[in-house]
DNA sequence: TGCCGTGTGGGGAAAAGTGGGGAATCTGGG
DNA sequence: CCCAGATTCCCCACTTTTCCCCACACGGCA
């Protein structure tokens, strides 16, 4: 199970190309085989998934109905963006121009682990969601980081 | 179940290396693998979890919902400052640049062992923390130490 | 006094991050 | 059918950062 974590400040070059932090590059499974799947996120980011994170998240939607409007939204949406992606000799993703346009990526790029997906953030963007959530740091540790009892 | 204890004077130097004091060394479970998770605390300084510890934390992570937006709000603010980290052949460890400048450590540092975790601080902040507590030791005492009724 | 564990500092090799050139492939138009 | 332009992919090169190892100073202890 992947268990990516942290926020890494990367660049764009002019061809799309982003880095994988070493750091969380550690942390995928021999099992993806240095191959992700690029998909568009919630809020206006790109989700990350590796190859082995995102059997899973199909086998969710495997689950849905195809009858209900609804889900047949929801699935169209999520697997349109969809792409497979594979990590260059410098352990770079290609992300293509759509979902680049999506996020809002230019140059500079905010990279975040979250558990078992990547998250790729144009700064400026994820800082304006940041300022719009009315919870604190604090507040937010005072739930999660409570000692084990 | 680690328990750490103690308050130790250390030096930071300028590549940011911080050893971690030969006493609270014993006290890490070796199921810990000489591997820390260094992340944000509460008021002005960082706490450091070894992993085993930290396991328990991103337990509680896991248990929210991808799919509600507060909880991923969540789980960005707290992943967002987590860093993996591990010993050097000198026991120290290496600290990231925005932790160090989060918690204004310079070159002294004060740590502290608070039970499962570790808290490393700047001794001049953790000095005006201590002087700005309304209640001294003892009030508080007679609040916290309260027996169960 | 010599030894060991501990805390501190620094040099150098290795890895990581960034950028760009050029061949192969695809596409549309003449 | 062929060609120009765009795109993709692979490789190479440079700079910075990280990490690994060695060295030294200090203090307790036999």
């Amino acid at each position: 199970m992947s268990s990516f974590k942290g926020r890494y400040s990367y660049s764009a070059d002019n061809k799309g190309r982003i880095a994988l932090p070493a750091k969380v590059r550690k942390n995928v499974s021999p099992g993806a085989n240095d191959t992700f799947i690029l998909t568009r996120g919630y809020e206006q980011c790109l989700f990350v998934y590796p190859q082995d994170e995102w059997a899973k998240v199909e086998d969710s939607i495997r689950g849905l109905s195809p009858s209900n409007p609804q889900h047949r939204f929801f699935v169209r949406t999520l697997l349109q963006w969809a792409v497979d992606c594979q990590l260059d000799s410098q352990a770079r993703l290609s992300i293509p121009q759509d979902l680049l346009k999506f996020a809002g990526i230019e140059n500079e790029v905010l990279i975040l682990g979250v558990l078992e997906r990547i998250e790729i953030w144009n700064p400026k963007i994820y800082e304006t969601y940041m300022n719009n959530q009315p919870a604190t740091y604090e507040t937010v540790a005072e739930v999660v980081l409570k000692p084990a009892e």
